[in-house]
DNA sequence: GGACGTAACGTTATAATATAACATTTGGTG
DNA sequence: CACCAAATGTTATATTATAACGTTACGTCC
């Protein structure tokens, strides 16, 4: 719901991470295999948006495009990652489960990712088409600055 | 700042663009070459977003992908058209001169984009940001759904 | 437990989007 | 005209993503 401070706990980060997912996939009776389990948890290895390739090469030889893109489509189907259309990249989702708008603060300095779950915002955007008669199916925000951390101190 | 009724005069429409472009460039003191004012004129030519690929074959052989590109960043950089992150393609901006964060309608089903100035979206978002300590530089958004002709007629 | 059907994965090739690097031309200015 | 900077041409290549088809693994029904 907002910026990691830059010392917290990663581990159990990823570690809660990998338990939701893997709730949300029992839940919805789909099939978190190695793979898919081994993407994610790569993705989950930094707050900031990761590229298909850069998981490919962390994935190891012997994984092919397809692979990794596999992979993503099932997380992102289920909820489980959201993709950066900025950065042609993909970062994990902070509330898996909860429908929401992806609605993301993206750090140009440090590359850090919030991801907010704000009604306010996503109302104002559907208020406006409405009046334009406009229904809207899906959203896309993605924000570009700085973050907290980043406009404190000097080049984090 | 709306969607285009169907039957348009659209050649005015896009004499109009172009008479607001050239006005820009001279402001800026900028260059409207010839090429960046035929991909200007091709973008134009629908109100829907055009690829770079499919720009650079409607100007003809002899053009390889940098010529495009090129002109592609020129008219970015001064605001005369817009990138959809959602579609890795462009638009022409419908008020180029006034500084605004474009915000796109887009539809899926005839591809029409509008754009809308709209003050209180963006002001909700920066809010909810300054909220947050993070500072945006720019912001891009970006609705898909069904606009209003889509909507009513059957497939139009 | 074996047969079967489907979902997942492997593999190869290629499509689509974008940029690097360097040569050449053009346009404005002194 | 001579010069410089901006614009364009040209070739090659990087980056992101998908098509197509064969093989393997998994669950289920009998």
């Amino acid at each position: 719901m907002s910026f990691p401070s830059h010392d917290h706990d990663h581990r159990s980060c990823v570690a809660s991470a990998l338990g939701a997912a893997e709730a949300e996939c029992r839940r919805r009776g789909a099939r978190l295999t190695d793979i898919r389990r081994r993407v994610l948890e790569l993705i989950w290895t930094s707050h900031a948006p990761v590229g298909a390739y850069a998981l490919l090469e962390q994935l190891g030889r012997g994984a092919a495009p397809p692979t990794v893109y596999r992979a993503l489509d099932f997380l992102l189907a289920h909820g489980l990652i959201h993709r950066i259309e900025t950065q042609n990249a993909y970062v994990g989702c902070s509330h898996p489960g909860q429908p929401h708008a992806g609605l993301f603060l993206l750090c140009r300095q440090c590359g850090a990712v919030a991801e907010l779950a704000e009604a306010a915002t996503t109302r104002a955007i559907e208020q406006e088409a409405a009046a334009l008669g406009f229904q809207i199916d899906s959203l896309t925000v993605e924000a570009q600055g700085l973050c907290p951390g980043c406009r404190a101190g000097a080049s984090p």
